[in-house]
RNA sequence: GCCUCUGUAGCUCAGUCGGUAGAGCAGGGGGCUGAAAAUCCCCGUGUCAUUGGUUCGAUUCCGAUCGGAGGCA
């Protein structure tokens, strides 16, 4: 089967990257896929910086804010509907560019990694945690390597989240993690893609574009999006950087200025782990806007010498 | 002007009964397969303000100088 070519723009936050993908988009008669796992919700486009209306009109972007905030979401689902979503606008004739800084949800796209059936069950994964910290993290790390030595062996047992999801998946299943993640690659990639990253070579300036572009969130509205947040129930949402760093100012428990700060150091260590996971593939096209100062130009270069 | 306290890592501070020093936070590095903007792991050499003195040896004790804070005038 002839593989769809895909551009995939990827990078830490405020880098640039939405800029750059809009830009391919129209050069190339593209249209955007984000591969954002916050982005796809309604109603908090201050906070995660959503695409503008200007971007909006210029260019069709899809899977961004489609989801209700009260709505669970996982990888599975967008893979599911990203592969939609890049077949539809194959077909017509388009250029799929994904645009994203969810390195997991890109990796699992571009690769295809294959989620079967529904394999979630909150409730049990609520008992496994309950578990988790009643027994304590060594009886329930050495309960899985009787399970699944060899996954076992790659987690360290204060990490509860995968502990726990790894037993999950066990009683679920009864299949072991490590066949599960051996099953999820036996579907070959559906894209022949083209990864470019865009990053500053001196961290000290995209920080200093992070700190920037939190106090513009605030002329935007970040305060009443936030209060809004405070009150309402939110699903996965609400891990969201940019809300739930404004409920200590909310509840009196600090200054508006210590609460900015906070949120933009939390930013800033969320840009350094997007670092951490893009930097370890190596099929990436790195931009740097502080070295290179015609970013777009240097993208067209990379992009005429793929499509050769 | 006098008195007291204080000056150690980017920041807040421990500490060395004299043998060149360590926590928290910040920062850096690394993981990551259904919550991922989440979550987990690892990483601490710095003219111990400056300058004289005592000493085998001073960041530590003493003096002076220069910062900072408070008190009295």
């Amino acid at each position: 089967m002839q593989k769809i070519p895909v551009i995939a723009v990827v990078g830490p936050t405020a880098s640039g990257k939405s800029d750059l993908a809009v830009q391919i988009a129209l050069e190339y008669s593209g249209e955007i896929v984000s591969c954002d796992s916050m982005q796809i919700y309604k109603g908090i486009s201050v906070a995660t910086a959503a695409p503008t209306k200007e971007q909006t009109d210029a260019v069709k972007h899809h899977l961004v804010e489609f989801l209700d905030c009260s709505k669970g979401y996982s990888v599975a689902d967008y893979v599911s509907d990203a592969k939609e979503v890049i077949a539809d606008i194959h077909a017509r004739g388009k250029l799929p560019i994904i645009a994203g800084g969810t390195g997991l949800y890109v990796n699992s796209l571009l690769n295809n990694i294959h989620f079967t059936e529904q394999q979630t069950d909150l409730a049990l994964r609520q008992k496994l945690s309950d578990e988790y910290d009643l027994l304590g993290p060594t009886a329930m790390l050495n309960r899985l390597k009787e399970l699944d030595a060899d996954y076992a062996a790659t987690l360290h047992e204060n990490d509860k989240k995968r502990v726990v999801r790894a037993l999950e998946i066990i009683t679920l299943t009864g299949q072991s993690v490590t066949q599960a993640i051996e099953n999820s690659k036996i579907e070959p990639s559906l894209y022949n893609p083209l990864l470019i990253g865009i990053t500053y070579s001196d961290r000290e300036l995209l920080y200093e574009r992070i700190n920037k572009r939190v106090d513009i969130m605030l002329q935007n509205g970040l305060l009443q999006e936030a209060r809004q947040a405070f009150e309402a129930s939110m699903n996965t949402a609400a891990q969201a950087i940019g809300h739930k760093e404004l409920f200590g100012f909310f509840k009196g428990e600090q200054t508006l200025n210590e609460a900015l700060e906070n949120l933009k150091m939390q930013t800033r260590r969320y840009a350094k782990r997007q670092l951490t996971w893009f930097n370890k593939n190596k099929d990436i096209n790195w931009i740097y806007p502080d070295l290179t100062p015609d970013v777009f130009n240097e993208a067209k270069q990379i992009i005429n010498e793929w499509s050769r």
